[in-house]
Order: structure tokens, then sequence, then C-alpha cells
DNA sequence: ACAATTTAGTTGCAAATGTAACTAAATTCC
DNA sequence: GGAATTTAGTTACATTTGCAACTAAATTGT
């Protein structure tokens, strides 16, 4: 009779994964504290607001796959860092708009490029096919796990 | 002249990743935790010691990719919840070896399986081929981000 | 039109984490 | 053999986080 795969740790994908992925965060959070002061958070916010203009907190949730919690202390931090700015939404008092101020945006100009530089350090070694199929077999992990935390 | 690549979150790996994780230790973790009340650290510990038997505090932080403080945290719960025995070190008298006791051996048999098919369930729809390839381009990123961190 | 429900976002609080400081034992090096 | 350093593990403290409760505005249903 077939014996189950044995439970290794070190082979078991959950692990793995939670492995690669904090000690690349870890490493590239580092780097966002010490040199621009930004959270990991906030950093997410800033990349968003840094490619659309005039989000809701609602639509920078759903952006950044951060809970509403985060993004309102996220956001909190940078408009008190002046570094967005919050207008009231014309047609739903619930909400507001945000968006880079001209001082978010320069931090945006030059925290991105670092960002691209980060990646590609941490990529290098990788040939675009491994690339191109990592993002894609990580996209479908996101998926199957959200799906199933859905019960 | 070359322009960047734009910077565009929803496709930045170290995102990706952090999301999958994250997701994917969630799930799990909600299961370990209403399951069988254990933390994610207390199920890695449990893991080890039950694939090997007597390790000291410092082998369970090298296989469990977990810091000391970690370990020590998780371990003293175990112990408090008799699944985990400790005794002195003959030979060195600053640690102890860790072994599961047999109620410790006992929810290891009960918890190994529910971990395996939470695996086999994120992992329903991969081949084989990609999640060896997975499994491998991962760890090439740890490794990676591990050297970096070390400036 | 107005009560009931849903949605946006914030706040408060308890638990989890990370870092640094600490104790005690072992090792190194004169 | 004894001072100085390193290593194992724990404790203490500050920060982060996650969840639930909350406020206020919008929507739904009658």
């Amino acid at each position: 009779m077939p014996r189950d795969a044995a439970l290794r740790l070190e082979a078991y994908l959950p692990y793995r994964l939670s492995v690669a992925s904090n000690r690349a965060s870890r490493w590239v959070a580092r780097s966002y504290e010490a040199k621009f002061g930004l959270s990991i958070w906030q950093w997410r916010v800033i990349a968003v607001l840094g490619g659309a203009d005039r989000l809701t907190a609602q639509e920078l949730t759903a952006a950044t796959a951060m809970d509403k919690v985060n993004v309102s202390r996220a956001v909190r931090a940078l408009i008190e860092r002046g570094l967005v700015n919050r207008q009231k939404h014309q047609s739903d008092g619930r909400s507001a708009l945000l968006e880079l101020t001209p001082a978010g945006r320069s931090v945006y100009d030059e925290v991105a490029p670092v960002a691209l530089r980060h990646e590609a350090a941490l990529l290098d070694g990788f040939s675009p096919d491994e690339i191109r199929l990592l993002t894609d077999l990580l996209l479908r992990l996101e998926r199957r796990a959200e799906d199933l935390a859905q019960d």
C-alpha cells in the first residue's frame, strides 16, 4: 500500500514560501526604512498613487492587497509627512480622494528606481522565462489561497 | 534612449511574493490554530521535532529559519502544554535537548497529514514539474535575499 | 419618506514580533 | 589557570499587527 509522502519541513511549500517572502521583504523593507523612512505599507501606497492619480482608500485597499486598517494608518502617516493629500469626494461623503503631493511625487520618483534595482538584484541569475514563470505561479497560488480561505 | 521599465506594483516580485505568502500562511495558520491551538511557530517546532529526535534550541533555530527568540517562546508554550520535553544536555550546560513527548508525538501524527493536505490543496492544479520548479525558484530567491542582506 | 442594512474609514485594545539587554555556561588565549 | 570573548537561551520593552467595535454616510426596501 502506498505510504504518504513524509512531511519534511524543508520541502514544505508554505514554509519555503514564507521563508523566501520574509527574507526578501525584510531586505527591501530595511532599505525603504533606512533611505526614505517608509514602512512597507507606506511604500505600497506611494507606489500605487504614483501610477494612478486620485484614489479612494477603498481603491488603494484593492490595489495593494492591504487591509483597510493598514491603508488608513499608512495614509495618515503619509498625510502627516506631507506626501499625500486628501480631498473630499464630491459625491460620497464617506470617502475621500487621495493623491501624491509634489513632495510625495518626488519621493516616488526617488523610490521607484531603487525598488526596481532591488527587484533586479533579487532576480539576478534568473532568466526572463524563469521570472515570468515564477510570477505566474505565485499569482496562481495567491488566487488558490484566497479561494480556499473562504471555505 | 531606453526608458526604465515602469514600476507597477502588481508585477513587482517582492510584492507578489509577499501577497502569496501571506495568503497561504494565513490560511494554514488559521487551520492549525483552530484545530490544534498551535501557532505557526509551534507547528514548525513540532514538525521538525517529529522528524528528528532530540534537538537543541540552536538546532531548531537552524532547521526552522526562526530566530532564537521565537524558538524559545514556542518551545516554552509547547512544554507548558506537555507536548515537548526538555532535558539537560550532559556536555553543555547552556543548552538542553528537546524532544516530543508521547502527547507531542500524537499531535504530530495528527497534524502532519493535515499539513500535507493543505499543501496539496494549495498546489491543486499545479503539475509536478511546476511544483519542482516553484520550490527550486523559491530556494534560489531565499539564498539570494540572504546573501544580499549581509551587505 | 424613513427604518434597516450596507459601506467607508477610524479608533481602541489585545496579542504577536523584533530588538536589545541580560544571565550563565563554554571556549579562547595568554 | 584565569581574564576576556563567544555562544545558548531567556527576559524586558517598544512597536507592529490584527480584529472588533465604532461613527458617519449611502443605499435598499417598503
